[in-house]
This record gives structure tokens, C-alpha cells and sequence, in this order.
RNA sequence: CGGAAUGUAGCUCAGCCUGGUAGAGCACUACGUUCGGGACGUAGAGGCCAUGGGUUCAAAUCCCGUCAUUCCGACCA
């Protein structure tokens, strides 16, 4: 490809709009351009960098039996209403009408597809277990993209769907998948993602798992354990809570005069927040108030506590918790009129700080098993920088990331709703387990950005670089330099190179910086002081390599070169 | 969906407070001089100052609404 002819323009400056290293190279690179929020029109070098990604995905699905199919954007609502998902799901799906007013939706996700596709396919255990994947635009209507590619509206997505006759089968499916994820991401040059546990969300299912890059720049609080390197995120993180067991003390009220808080009860008896228990009220969206308890220091997980009683909540009214029989600001839940939960870390504590439900007043040397002993112990902590490793006991990190790939186990929450069976050897009918696997394309070519970079630009792994050589020619004047730098864009094609050639005749400098933003690793340079003495100049984006090789040896320096390369990304 | 900030040329921004004929740099076009890390000169082209309504003799500038963008939160495979 020659400079002059591609349309992709160069900007120096920062774009006002971007904050994300991503998103500013991106923009200034001329890879893409935004059309609205979240959304946005790719051009070549973006175009090229994609490709490669998705034909490393492919090669690697493909290894595991995985069959490419492509299933529609555009869905009636029936399929959705089939299991349940056209009322479950938010204003995430973007519903429209067609010409007849037939209620229609944009897809963000194909199980519902894949199954209504599968279930006319398939009918005999002979032709489990499966697995079919697609390539393919989704649309989600996010209340807040932001970060260029990285939370999108519009985006490509490859997304997985595999089918089994036994939990057995599909175990071992999705550890084949989970091995697969981890060369893809090798592949891409990004070897440092890592699967971590996490929440299945609206996608229902058991077990979940989630690929994330370690990146400052991620939106995703991410529990690491440096010592065992074990993984999760903080929706689902779990930690340990030790406690020197101590000899529980009589109840004892404390007068506490407008220690309302922990942290002005930390201050007024000069005790830590992990020698007391805080309560927190909630009311459903049922209108239930339910009380539960953590230890002070701790905050309490939402998401945890949203599982175990199964549905929506809001902080409680002042009025709601004095319904319940407690008193705002001193409360406590031994005597109230409601459901209790209390948390493993206060479970596990003795003589704690407590509320008294009296104004004024606190208690010491609370002990649940004691003092609430029909309590319900459940884990609704959030995990903290510093909490304790749940296997090994080292100390946990708090980390951010960026989510680029996720896989479910579903089990039949679709075949069976969607009624999808086969036929057993026995002839009986049967609902099929069912897990799904996504890759989320553009966030991953994003995040190998946030990965790979300099202050110039992208450096991109050369298994998925826009082209694979960049050729300068430094004073296209001189009939001499581009002569040999037509003779070398042009053999090098025909070689079968990718090479990105700037025959714009234009100085050094915005040459260079040009070609710094492009991020494609292997770069010659022919320049007068070393075609003198017959040679050209090369250098590799990203190190100090460089050095001269003679004109002669061009070609099967850069087979060598990439051959070598390409070594890292199989 | 809440809180905050910002909308002026393709891009980055100034001008607004204190109302009086729309500015710079980059990018673009032409010519010339340059040519190893974003060169320079001359000439040129490019704007309904987001949008709708006020106030005023007069609005980019002051007031109100709307829309869009960004940030923080809520939400979110």
C-alpha cells in the first residue's frame, strides 16, 4: 500500500473527546472515526489489524471443531419472547418496529438464535457434542460508551455456542475452550490476560469465567493474588477473615453521644472498624426491609447480596428501619422484625462494637453465635485491597481491567425454555447442556493498544500489524533513492510482504511519526549516506535493533526477520 | 438515569467576564526554498460561532429551553 493513496489522515493533537491511550491513537492514527456515541467507522489500517484478529480467532475455534455460521442482526421479537429475554433484558436491547409495527430487536447476543438455529439441525445424541460460532456485529445500547473501542455500542463480536449431552462432556469442552482462549490471546501478542471467576449476569448459568487485561485503563475491579495467582472479580471476589478467638465478654452498653458513623466511633473509642459491626438496612423493591451486617471496615457487596435474596433493593428509609424496630444511625439487629444476614467477617469476630437501638448508645462484645445464634451467615463482603487470599493467605490487590473475552456455562436455562431436545440411545428425548464463549473483537484490538504502545504510538505484535513493512525513503527527490525505493516496495510485494510505503517525498520527521502511529514492526529505511556504500537502513518499532543490510539482502533479511518473529505469536 | 463541565474552520484552541464587521496554530490548495524525528516564506480556500427562543439599536458574547460531547456515579456478558 503507498502513503499517498491511503486514506487515513494523521492528527498531531490530542482529540478533545478521547482520554484512553486506545482511543487517542486510534483517532490521531487515522484507524477509525467516530458517527455517533459509540459507534464508529473503521478505515483501512483498523480494517487490517481486525482481519488478522479474527482469522486468529477463527484458526483457533476452528481447531476445537467449532463450525462458522452467521446468524442475523436483526431478530423478531418471538425468538426473544421464547425465553423470556424481550422482558428481562433492559433498555440494553434496542427494540424498533418494522413496516408492519412488528416489534423487532437489534442483537447484543445469539443464544436465543443459535438455539431456534440448532434445534431443527440437531436431533440425535450422534451428532453431540457441537459447537458453532459466528463473527459478527452486535449491538448494545450502553446508557455510557466511552473509551473508544473499548465500551462501544456497535461492535464485532465472536460468539460461541456448544451443545452437550452430559455436564461431563461440556466440563471438558470448556476446558478445551478456555486452553483456546489463552492462544488466541498469545496469538494477538497479549499473553498477559488472564481468566478470572466471575458473575454470569443476565446470562444465567452456573459457572462463569472472564478474560482480563491488567490495564489501569480498564473499567473492571479485578481481586489478584500475586502469590497463588489466582483471579476474580470484585463482583464475585472472596477473602478470608481471621480472628484470634477470644473469650466472649458480657454485653455491655457504651455511651457513644453522636457516634453515628464508624468512622467517628473509630474515633471516640479508639478502636479499629475491624472490632465492630456495622448494619445496613435495605428495602426490596417488594417493599421487604431486611437487615444485614458487616464487620466496620467492610462495604457490602450488592451484587453478593442481590443473589442471595433473589431480587432488586435500595438503602432503607429512616422510617423503614424504625419499622423494622431498629434505631437509624445505632442500629442493631438483635430483636428486629425482619430478615438478618451477617457476614461471614463478623461471624468470625468476637466481642465487636456493636449498635444498641438506642440513641446514644452502643454495645460491646456482641458475638453472633451468641447473641443472634439463628442467624443466616452468608458472603456479601467486598474484597479490599490488603483482605486475605481465600487459598493461599497472602495478601490480595485490587487491579483494574478490561474484559476482552468471557465464557459460560449456561446448562439448559435456553434449550429448555427454547425446547430444544434430542434423542437419547435409549430413544428417549432430551434437553441438551449448553455453554457460550465471546470474544469481543474491536476491545481487543483497543486493549492490545493499551498494551503495546510508546509514547509515539501502537506498537502492534507483528501477528496482527496492519501491514508487516513499513518502507521510508528518505529525499524522494534524489532520482537514486526513488528508484531503489520503488524497486524495493516493488519486489517486496511480489515477495508477498505486506508493506506500507511512503512515496510521499516528505521530510523525515512527519514520515517517521507517521510511520510511528502505523506501529508496524519491521521498517526500512532508504537513505542517501547508506545507499552510497549499497546498503539500506532497517529498524524494529519498539527496541534500539537496527542496523544496515545491502540491497541484495532486503528480501531474505525480512523472511528471515518474520519467520523469527512470528515465532512468539504461535 | 442523577451530578459536573464543554460545544467557535477538518483538528487543537483563543475571543465571551466588560455586547459593536470572526481569530491563531495544525491540516488543505498553488508557487518557491528546504529535506534523518512533526521545516520555512508568499498567496489562497475554509465558519448560520451546536440548536430554538428571548433581551437589545446591535448577540459568538447576556438570559431560558433543547440537543450533543466528555468526566464522575447508577446501570451493564
Amino acid at each position: 500500500m503507498r502513503v499517498s493513496r491511503l486514506i487515513s489522515k494523521k492528527h498531531k493533537e490530542k482529540p478533545a473527546e478521547a482520554q484512553l491511550i486506545s482511543h487517542i491513537y486510534l483517532l490521531r492514527g487515522g484507524y477509525m472515526r467516530p458517527v455517533a456515541n459509540g459507534i464508529y467507522s473503521l478505515l483501512l489500517p483498523a480494517v487490517r489489524v481486525q482481519t488478522k484478529i479474527e482469522n486468529i480467532i477463527r484458526e483457533e475455534m476452528n481447531k476445537i471443531d467449532g463450525q462458522e455460521v452467521k446468524m442475523p442482526v436483526v431478530m423478531p421479537r418471538e425468538l426473544w419472547d421464547e425465553s423470556g429475554r424481550w422482558d428481562s433484558v433492559g433498555s440494553e436491547l434496542l427494540r424498533f418496529k418494522d413496516r408492519t409495527q412488528h416489534d423487532m430487536l437489534l442483537g447484543m447476543t445469539h443464544e436465543e438464535a443459535v438455539t431456534a438455529l440448532a434445534r431443527t439441525e440437531v436431533t440425535s445424541y450422534k451428532d453431540y457434542p457441537f459447537m458453532l460460532y459466528q463473527i459478527q456485529t452486535k449491538f448494545r445500547d450502553e446508557a455510557r460508551s466511552r473509551g473508544g473501542l473499548i465500551r462501544v455500542r456497535e461492535f464485532t463480536m465472536k460468539d460461541a455456542y456448544s451443545f452437550h449431552t452430559s455436564w461431563a462432556d461440556l466440563d471438558n469442552y470448556y476446558e478445551k475452550c478456555a486452553a483456546a482462549y489463552h492462544t488466541i490471546f498469545r496469538r494477538c501478542g497479549v499473553p498477559e490476560v488472564v481468566s478470572i471467576q466471575s458473575d454470569s449476569g443476565m446470562m444465567g448459568g452456573k459457572v462463569a469465567h472472564e478474560y482480563q487485561l491488567l490495564t489501569d485503563a480498564g473499567e473492571d475491579r479485578v481481586v489478584v493474588c500475586d502469590a497463588c495467582h489466582t483471579y476474580a472479580n470484585s463482583e464475585v471476589a472472596t477473602c478470608q477473615f481471621k480472628a484470634e478467638p477470644e473469650e466472649m465478654k458480657p454485653l455491655e452498653e457504651v455511651e457513644t453521644p453522636n457516634a453515628k458513623t464508624i468512622a467517628d466511633l473509630e474515633k471516640f473509642l479508639n478502636m479499629p472498624a475491624t472490632k465492630m459491626a456495622k448494619t445496613v438496612f435495605y428495602t426490596s423493591e417488594k417493599g421487604e426491609t431486611f437487615a444485614v451486617v458487616v464487620r466496620g471496615d467492610i462495604e457490602v457487596n450488592e451484587l453478593k447480596l442481590q443473589k442471595i435474596v433473589r431480587c432488586l433493593f435500595n438503602f432503607a428509609t429512616d422510617e423503614e428501619v424504625l419499622k423494622a424496630g431498629a434505631v437509624p444511625g445505632f442500629a442493631n439487629v438483635i430483636g428486629v422484625k425482619c430478615r438478618v444476614f451477617v457476614d461471614a467477617s463478623v461471624a468470625n469476630g468476637y466481642n465487636l462494637i456493636c449498635g444498641s437501638n438506642k440513641e446514644g448508645w452502643h454495645l460491646k462484645n456482641f458475638n453472633i453465635a451468641r447473641d443472634i445464634p439463628h442467624a443466616t451467615v452468608v458472603d456479601i463482603a467486598t474484597v479490599k485491597d490488603g483482605d486475605i487470599c481465600p487459598k493461599c493467605g497472602a495478601k490480595l490487590r485490587i487491579s483494574r481491567g478490561i474484559e476482552v473475552g468471557n465464557i459460560f456455562k449456561l446448562g439448559t436455562k435456553y434449550t429448555e425454555s427454547m425446547h430444544m431436545t434430542y434423542t437419547d440411545e435409549k430413544g428417549q428425548e432430551q434437553t441438551p447442556i449448553m455453554a457460550c464463549y465471546g470474544i469481543g473483537v474491536g476491545r481487543l484490538l483497543g486493549s492490545v493498544i493499551e498494551a503495546r504502545h510508546d509514547d509515539y504510538g501502537p506498537i502492534w505484535p507483528l501477528s496482527i500489524a496492519p501491514w508487516q513493512i513499513q518502507l521510508n525513503a528518505m529525499g524522494m527527490a534524489n532520482p537514486q533513492i526513488k528508484e531503489v525505493a520503488e524497486r524495493l516496495y516493488a519486489d517486496l510485494e511480489t515477495a508477498g510482504f505486506e508493506v506500507l510505503y511512503d512515496d510521499r517525498g516528505l521530510s523525515a520527521g512527519v514520515q517517521f511519526a507517521d510511520a510511528d502511529l502505523m506501529g508496524i514492526p519491521l521498517r526500512f529505511i532508504v537513505a542517501p549516506r547508506a545507499l552510497e556504500k549499497g546498503m539500506i537502513e532497517y529498524k524494529v518499532r519498539g527496541t534500539d535493533e537496527n542496523g544496515l543490510i545491502s540491497i541484495d539482502e532486503v528480501l531474505p533479511f525480512a523472511q528471515k526477520w518474520i519467520d523469527e518473529e512470528m515465532k512468539k505469536y504461535r
